[in-house]
DNA sequence: CTGAAAGCGCTAACAG
DNA sequence: CTGTTAGCGCTTTCAG
């Protein structure tokens, strides 16, 4: 690997010059310009990152925490994350954490503001104090998507309405007739669940249904989760018409389980999920579901970030900060149809 | 961010002496032991990654390129990359060339050897001659699955034997009695495909059919690729009773296919596919399939590209070497069965 | 056992 | 316009 200086001495001139026309910045004559092109083409010159990072007190990359790559909706919101970031000449570093906050702080320590330069959290089962301490030690931290717009939490985020999700899923299962619906929530009592599960309530208050009749299951975020949990919820309550899953994963899995039930979906049972991963399109039947602005709320994470970084380098005041994203809408496929009529 | 000279002030010493308690170098009393382990602990101390790799001339991460990560099977395998590369104490950058050449060469040329110590290649469609430059600079390179044990490339790999997948595949259906079989290809012609299509002639002649009766589709990498080929296959051919797709994506799409046109699998049609990604297993009926031994490659891949970087830096020979994955093996689910006896 | 000094490859003032 | 001079934070000889 040529270095800089090798450039330099062949273009004859000095580490700094080179520098300049590396960096466009002017200042330079046009015919040492050529001179210092022609020399790093000839020697296959490649600036050093990390020697740059060094000397700018910067680094080119940014790093994303998720729980595990291995759920589909990760890799969506990663690839997007990627993008955005690339734009912005940063490269991405995936940290998986498998939701084990042990895990996550070790990433954290490492990482945070020695090789990247921000820190993405996507539900990555980290300590919020954690978090907080990187950010006090200097590295800026975003939330990509914060469940609660009208509450900012203690640190910088991107907030998407889950609960309003959550009730779009509800007012169109109410609109289509169902009243015995069954609610599979994603396990962790993570709030981007509790909050749909509060819209999907929001919607049954205004329609004057009494919700102490809808049976509420907690179950892993996972296809076999919403499997076990729609046998569960569909051999304790038959007369269920409808199953709303805080998830689409889950509501996935309640496809499967309402197949292996001889029932059909949507005639039978209707199914509603949240979030709209590309699986819930590829499903048979498509999958009817809210769908969470995933691309916007990469792209505003990764901006936030950005800003926060520019910020600190100029040593603004940073106060915690939310950005809101677009609202979730309902994407109605064929999971979904009018409750029959019959009760059994 | 506090740093080693200021640890080194706080604990009454030189910086080089914080350092060998750092890496547990041994000759540090262990009076200054403690005071620089306190002083460390009183100013949250943690090595900058970036100067630690300059100063040492080697760098904390390592590149995947992946064509996108928004094909399943890429997030299962960076996730078991992750893993392999944090066990050697490194990090993931992961590169989304969205198989587009130019684009892997950008993230090469910035990247190797700068940022991260070697580069790890998953069919991202990048050009040989870019990688074995990439590689004459001095940062190994590594193909991930390459799939022909016999036939080593010109660089250093993982082999996969995808040939023997596709005759497992083969095998399969013909002891289930299938003659009349329509082939899916994965669209590019890469080399991958091609071997596991070979493998499946190989099948087909051993049993003694004259493959020059066999349908034989290209398509995209992708469930609607496969959904669509087989729309097309069967209108073409509607007799066949089987469906062998290169790939678990399309054998997905196959599947979709065949409840769409009203058949039931695997009573009417028979679909096998390759890879054994998850969603092979929560498919609906669940797939069978020839697992290709995802994790291994995954390690072996991360274990030859540590010791291609360790040769370098002791300066020893580094010539292009592979290391064999061991075999696939089939997964019998539900989506086969014995050929149905009545022709149409 | 500990300190002093040089340097990794690059940037950023500041001089000339 | 170009060169000089300091570092960035850490490692690593080599002396003491």
């Amino acid at each position: 690997m040529a270095t800089l200086s090798e450039v330099a001495r062949r273009a004859g001139c000095t580490p700094a010059t080179v520098s300049n026309v590396l960096r466009n910045r002017g200042r330079v004559g046009e015919l040492t310009r050529q001179r210092v092109l022609e020399a790093i083409a000839a020697l296959n010159y490649r600036p050093h990152l990390a020697a740059r990072a060094l000397a700018e007190g910067r680094a080119p990359t940014i790093a994303l925490m998720v729980s595990s790559i291995a759920n589909p909706f990760y890799p969506e919101f990663a690839l997007a994350v990627e993008r955005a970031a690339r734009m912005g000449g940063q490269f991405l570093i995936i940290c998986n954490t498998n939701d084990d906050p042990v895990a996550g702080r070790a990433y954290l320590e490492q990482i945070a503001g020695t090789l990247s330069e921000g820190v993405l959290v996507m539900n990555a089962n980290l300590d919020f104090a954690d978090l907080q301490k990187t950010e006090t030690r200097g590295t800026p931290v975003v939330l990509c998507m914060w469940e609660r717009p009208l509450e900012p939490p203690g640190l910088p985020c991107v907030a998407v309405d889950f609960r309003l999700a959550g009730q779009l899923a509800g007012q169109h299962l109410l609109e289509l007739g169902h009243r015995r619906i069954g609610v599979i929530v994603g396990s962790k009592a993570s709030g981007i669940h509790v909050a749909r599960h509060n819209g999907f309530f929001d919607a049954l208050c205004a329609a004057g249904i009494d919700a102490g009749n809808i049976p509420v299951l907690h179950a892993r975020d996972t296809t076999a989760g919403g499997y076990q949990a729609t046998r569960e919820l569909l051999e304790a309550h038959p007369d269920l018409t409808a199953i709303f899953a805080t998830n689409d994963l889950p509501a996935l899995g309640a496809l499967h389980a309402a197949a292996d039930l001889g029932l059909d979906v949507p005639r039978d049972l209707s199914v509603i999920g949240i979030t709209d991963i590309q699986l819930a399109r590829e499903a048979r039947p498509a999958l009817t579901t809210v769908a969470v602005p995933t691309v916007e709320a990469a792209e505003l994470a990764v901006m936030l970030l950005r800003d926060l970084i520019e910020a600190g380098s100029r040593d603004a005041g940073v106060e915690p900060c939310m950005r809101v994203a677009s609202a979730s809408c309902l994407v109605v496929r064929d999971s979904t149809a009018t409750a029959r009529a019959s009760l059994p």
